[in-house]
DNA sequence: TCAATAATAGGAATCATTACTGATAATTTC
DNA sequence: GAAATTATCAGTAATGATTCCTATTATTGA
């Protein structure tokens, strides 16, 4: 049975809190305020248990994890230039030419990201 | 100016001749019969190299990455039970709405992952 | 042929993440 | 409420994919 933990707790409340898919480390140093002696042990093996209640999401950024409180069905965009992550959501996506194209298959999650640059970085230029 | 190499070009054909989604120590294996003292340093390097120059794709699967010789414009299936990974074409998808929620954005790639579970699997439940 | 230098083999280093271990604290049972 | 149980913790070592480093080898333009 899972037990109530003060460090779980302030990890949930961090990535729900946090609009910018940050990374175990980040929520390692955010957490670590409140609590100083956190181990980043225990930031992963919460952001997994977290992750497998599917109370929270993982975004696959290159190598790195990064967490989202965003619960609800929504895509990414990833600015190739600043590194941004972006929810972007997409009404009435018509995805029959995808399922089509996979017969005898069983579709769980269909994950869309793109790949650009945002606005910042399009006016720096 | 970049020279020819024996290694580079074993690690390309390896890469085009495979519908199976290598990694990096697939194509070194594959690669090793004919060049058995080739380094895993090499076949890294020149994944990177050929991918800089847009000869083959990769494809992020978990945190390890894969090589795909196939440069049409296409997207992936993953089985979350055995690991498959799929090449999906999609004809005619309709991105009207992704775009539409990304106003001032420069999209350069859009790339869609389906998770799933494959017909295989499926029949072995 | 030969000098310039890209590319290599082999191995060490990196870095995000996971696993391990003895201590701590939340829950259960009496 | 106190003792027993055990999930969770802090701290640290281990893992594993990938990258970096260095002395050597091989390609290529002159």
């Amino acid at each position: 049975m899972q037990r109530y933990s003060r460090q779980r707790e302030a990890i949930r409340k961090a990535v729900l809190a946090s609009r910018q898919h940050p990374t175990a480390e980040d929520l390692y140093a955010e957490v670590k305020r409140d609590i100083p002696n956190i181990s980043l042990g225990t930031v992963y093996r919460n952001l997994k248990q977290l992750t497998d209640q599917e109370l929270i999401t993982v975004y696959q950024d290159g190598n790195i994890l990064r967490y989202d409180g965003n619960q609800d069905p929504h895509h990414h965009f990833h600015c190739s230039s600043c590194g941004l992550v972006e929810d972007v959501y997409v009404a009435e996506l018509d995805l029959s030419g995808v399922t089509e194209s996979l017969p005898n298959v069983q579709c769980d999650t269909i994950r869309i990201d793109i790949e650009g640059t945002c606005q910042n970085c399009l006016q720096v230029e």
